[in-house]
DNA sequence: TCACGTGCATCAGTGTTGCTTATGCACGGT
DNA sequence: ACCGTGCATAAGCAACACTGATGCACGTGA
């Protein structure tokens, strides 16, 4: 049989556990089937994938995890798209966003979809960029924001898993988080190239992704100190400010930060871009809600990206 | 079973062919196997996905069609990584590329690379440019150069599936083609969007596309008047000179075209830029077929990008 | 309108696959 | 050196995925 999804799923789960038993009663199979799943993978590519004892990937099964998680994402993402052909429900809304990527402007946006749509069932899920999108993709969520840092309108820099619509959402400032007492915090602007040699928080799921910046400077540098990994606005703030390192947001939102001087990022020119990302067929209250936020940005309406 | 690649291939199979029997015997089964495979299909997802006499996707099918390419070239390409990693002939190359792509500079890297490696034993696959892109990932060729428009040192948006390694190989000053008795065709230099509401010839294999062209500049237009396929840029050189439409090439091929004036791009600011692309374990020779690339390139050498 | 042909669906039969349970075996810890 | 842990292997069995034969619906031509 032929590289088979099902054997990449146990592949992922026993390098995940790194362990054959645990992965199979995490898949509710037999110790027994795993192993047979792992020999079968192996013999199908001719090459040993894991090493036992400890479990382990050889090079080869290295390159194998690499490409498997997508391909399981595909696989989910296809499934998702027909099945929303069918379930989609009028009044019922899932929004997962990145956590800076709900400002005000899509906030609006909500509020004016709850006085077009009577009983609106919303829910709302914090999530990491990579998650949003999965979400998006997997039906977890009917629609995605996004944010990242990008030249003024130009789009951001997605991983294309599937077809998605993307349509920008909102331009904002990009600001720099310095403590109150840093020697930078009066100042009205910073240059970001300034700032490679600075100590930073590397915080992928808050702020803009310091591997990010490095690729808009095009400059090296911007070496975290910190590595914060989660969802928590203000724990990111409350870190910057105690001096722990440097972080980017947008700036309306970096200005209500408790602790913090927010100052606008001068060049590059940049700005903090939020996207809303939808499967390329959405539901219908994901269609209409993806209407509402670029009906509001007339006369620029931003154009719709299909990757 | 849950979906499985296998399925999906005779489904892309029949809907290829529009017909079941037709299918199974390009797959190598009976029409009965395919039949049930269609039937497994449609009962995991428990919905119809193709309409039978005339056999054509249902709106679900459609849906599942658009996935199901990525997913098959996913699969290939996690295969054909893993066994690059065994089958490395050290003087064997493979370098597929787009008509436009294989410029003097990328001529001389060869050239090089013969003076480096004794025996090389050359091959060279003039495609388009997402068959390139699909046969490096796949392994069909070891290297590949795409090229396209962007702005000056801005890397060029491919479709990102799976690791590959991108880096820049050279940049060009772009240029219009007009037959040699246009009235723009004496200018020393033209504007795009000047030429938005200019009759095109719609070459993707060849031109930069006119997609692409509407997109860096912003702007609607660029009609296509005549969709030219496949990779003969004489053949295009030959319609743009009898004045079937323009097309958009590097200045220094344009200008060795019999019957073409070739106008540089003035604005908006942009290049022809040919991109090397191979997979994140390039083979021995690819590798230092890519070194010789980037080294040419000092003191401005482009960043890899991986993607 | 009806008979016929084409082409997909369905059924029964069979070899193969993919599980389970049971047992073997290698390595690591004490 | 012993034992325990954890992956490999063997045997058995149920489910699956093919083939070949047949059924049936639709489209076609006189």
């Amino acid at each position: 049989m032929h590289v088979n999804p099902h054997l990449l799923r146990t592949f992922v789960a026993v390098l995940d556990q790194r362990s054959f038993s645990a992965a199979a009663s995490v898949l509710g199979y037999t110790q027994s089937a795993v192993s047979q799943h792992i020999a079968a993978l192996e013999a199908d590519l001719s090459t040993r994938l894991i090493e036992r004892r400890p479990v382990a990937p050889t090079p080869a099964g290295a390159r194998l995890l690499e490409h498997a998680p997508a391909l399981l994402l595909l696989l989910d993402a296809a499934r998702a798209d027909i099945t929303r052909l069918r379930h989609t429900h009028p009044t019922r809304l899932t929004l997962a966003h990145a956590p800076a990527a709900l400002g005000p402007a899509v906030a609006r946006a909500l509020a004016q979809l709850r006085t077009t749509t009577h009983p609106l069932d919303l829910e709302v899920r914090v999530l990491g960029r990579d998650a949003v999108i999965e979400n998006v993709l997997t039906g977890g969520a009917d629609i995605g924001l996004v944010d990242g840092a990008a030249a003024p309108s130009d789009p951001l820099p997605l991983p294309n898993l599937g077809p998605t619509t993307t349509l920008a959402a909102a331009e904002e400032t990009l600001a720099v988080l310095f403590p109150r007492d840093h020697p930078l915090a009066g100042r009205g602007s910073v240059r970001l190239i300034d700032l490679t040699q600075a100590q930073w928080i590397d915080a992928p799921d808050t702020a803009i992704p310091l591997d990010r910046l490095r690729a808009v400077c095009r400059a090296d540098g911007f070496h975290p100190r910190v590595r914060h990994r989660g969802t928590d606005l203000h724990g990111l703030a409350a870190l910057a400010a105690a001096g722990h390192g440097l972080a980017a947001l947008p700036l309306p939102l970096a200005a209500t930060l408790p602790g913090i001087a927010a100052v606008p990022v001068a060049a590059p020119r940049l700005v903090h871009r939020t996207e809303l990302i939808h499967p390329a067929n959405p539901t219908e209250a994901a269609r209409r809600f993806a209407d509402l936020v670029t009906d509001r940005q007339v006369p620029d309406r931003p154009q719709d990206i299909v990757r």
